[in-house]
DNA sequence: CTTTTCCCCATTGACACCCATGATTTTCCA
DNA sequence: TGGAAAATCATGGGTGTCAATGGGGAAAAG
């Protein structure tokens, strides 16, 4: 299976467009629909991607669920109304919506993050002093735990 | 499968038609019926909508299961008692039934929301409120359901 | 005959698609 | 091994198409 790796900057025009990473559209989901989707993440300010056959996962774990659940209903309109599936055009770029690049507070420059089967858009310079501070915490509280699994 | 993704907002013309989202129509249950099925929801101030083959589907689930309780059972019963099934037209647009107006309590801005394989109608503030406190409580609760990569 | 439902056409604005360019990398042959 | 040709990629810009919406009128229901 291949994977989202490595960390690509590229550049959104006055348009709102910007290249998905060629590395990134090779990716099987990706090609397959021509799709990628977005969403806004929970914890941190930058977008989440994925691709389609990974909404589709979470939709049948949440059917599962005893009917009429408090925590189905919670995750459903969390993820999925937030979700936006964006099509790749011919040249492999895709507009990003306003509320996304709002909420990740992204100006000309993108950071587009791999995560393996996931990626993360970010503002090049926020995503750096994440980085920063995560290296920092991993290594004050628990060097073991790094490479677990 | 496709589902239903994201949040759209559309308006509601004075003759009580709405455009269903372009992504909305295009799932398979509602290309080969041209209907949408509506009822109202128990827990929320919101319409649900699905396709005729989800309310097969539920249909079955609670002939099939003797494990479903009483309350179940009715909840069940009320749903079919209440759906309708609308015609869209040639322009993509539902006609609104009065009752499911006052239900939802919906003015002229109506928000089309999907939960993957339903979706509801919400006024868009009484959404937006719901969606922030959902967030919070899904950060202080269970940040692990929140889709880890 | 009146009212509701449905169908058709017109408008507009966003976006999906088209082509072009330059920069970088890869290929491949001298 | 060097270097030219070809391919790939990120980017800029123009334009046609389609979704959302408004309005009119025919068919159907009561």
């Amino acid at each position: 299976m291949t994977l989202f790796l490595s960390t690509f900057i590229n550049q959104m025009d006055p348009k709102g467009r910007v290249s998905v990473p060629a590395s990134f559209r090779e990716q099987v989901g990706l090609v397959k629909t021509g799709r990628v989707i977005l969403y806004r993440s929970f914890t941190h300010p930058c977008i989440e991607g994925c691709d389609i056959d990974r909404m589709a996962l979470l939709s049948n774990a949440a059917d599962q669920m005893p009917s009429f659940s408090k925590e189905q209903d919670s995750l459903m309109s969390l993820v999925f109304a937030d979700a936006r599936p964006l099509n790749i055009d011919g040249t492999g770029r895709i507009v990003l919506p306003e509320d996304l690049q709002i909420h990740a507070r992204l100006s000309k420059k993108l950071a587009f993050v791999g995560r393996g089967k996931t990626f993360q858009i970010w503002d090049p310079d926020l995503f750096e002093k994440n980085q920063k501070s995560l290296r920092e915490d991993a290594l004050k509280k628990a060097p073991s735990v790094v490479l677990s699994s």
